[in-house]
DNA sequence: CATAGTAAGTGACACAATGTCATTAGTCAA
DNA sequence: TTGACTAATGACATTGTGTCACTTACTATG
């Protein structure tokens, strides 16, 4: 977490920084940022820099869980319209994300960070469904929306780890999309396979 | 991969800059490795290190190929011992590395790696499973020996996904083992739980 | 055997990045 | 005005990377 003197910064000077924090993590992935340049487009003294975040990642992992917020708003939206069935909410949710990384703008931020895949990335995206790290809240929320008749769960605990389940897998595809240069259409397909067999289980 | 000098180089002195490497990326995540650590314990100069390796990452993903190697043989002869049953097969595999994980000599080593879990990492163990890479003899192998009577597919295509969620989710599990610091038995536990999961399917 | 030609070895060097710290400036309350 | 706290600043020490000109070792051939 960015340091507090981050967030008394005034409103104009904080958006540089993230500004321009965003167009380095665009640019290369985590591994190659640098503070170096990243002060140098905010117009920042180094200094300042380690005034506000304790280095690089902390930075990094500030303007990821941001965005990822943004996503969870759209996948609890996408499971009222889905009658509570969280496989087909999430594959709304990788619609959105093929179409939203078509876009090539800013979004290349996400495209390097699906590329270099810490666990950590991973994470952010998981705990959403953990009630540790999520407020307790946005949990309840999906929870209550979820429809159960339409899960083959017998009990409390499985219902996180299919929440594990789905978010890995589709994690995963995304990043095969974008390391393997696919098609839009041809890593939808190769994810449908997978969610369908997830549907109707592995085994006979 | 390494240049073909470095295959050249009289074995012990191989084995020595194989060491070095191992125990510096046993001490660290690969991004904390350093170039400068490694030559000084394998007593070899800084531009020797350049003439057998393109960079860190070079030798890194050499050493964890060839760690993964061991583990493919140990997984094709559990699927004998299963009778072609994969997912058996798997969570076979994921016991022993659980055991090996748990023998803390130098094995440091593959629990860095999966710390910092980049995209290439979780690569190299699908690789097996996939023709392109995996030289076609290995594939071909593990292929005649799964007994697809137990598995629910109706087509070729779907086997190669089976393979990609089945490794997705027992590295994740690894993963989270080592992440949130959880004990061999509640990790085999919450493994066993998604694997039943994905056995008999997770929609009604 | 001499010699030319190729492959490998070597470490100083240029360059870039990181995180720290002593110093300076700003703000606000007493 | 003073004192006390918070923030800003940029020079600096340190560490790391990859390269390159030069040396050494090895091999084959006339």
């Amino acid at each position: 977490m960015p340091k507090k003197t981050f967030f008394n910064l005034p409103e104009n000077k904080r958006g540089k920084l993230i500004e321009a924090a965003e167009k380095e993590f665009s640019r290369v992935p985590l591994s190659q940022a640098s503070i170096a340049n990243i002060v140098k487009t905010a117009g920042v003294p180094r200094g300042s820099f380690y005034q506000y975040f304790e280095n690089k990642e902390d930075a990094f992992y500030y303007l990821l869980e941001a965005q990822t917020n943004k996503r969870k708003a759209f996948f609890i939206l996408s499971l009222q319209n889905n009658n509570g069935d969280i496989l087909a909410a999430m594959e709304d949710l990788f619609r959105l994300m093929l179409k939203e990384l078509g876009q090539e703008d800013n979004v290349n931020f996400l495209k390097n960070a699906l590329m270099n895949v810490t666990h950590e990335i991973e994470d952010i995206f998981t705990k959403i469904f953990d009630e540790k790290h999520s407020g307790r809240s946005s949990l309840m929320e999906i929870k209550c929306l979820i429809d159960r008749e339409k899960l083959n769960i017998s009990d409390e605990r499985e219902f996180f780890h299919i929440m594990q389940i789905l978010t890995s897998v589709t994690f995963r595809n995304l990043v095969d999309k974008y390391s393997r240069n696919i098609s839009d259409d041809e890593a939808l397909e190769n994810f449908m396979i997978e969610m369908n067999l997830l549907r109707k289980g592995l085994s006979k």
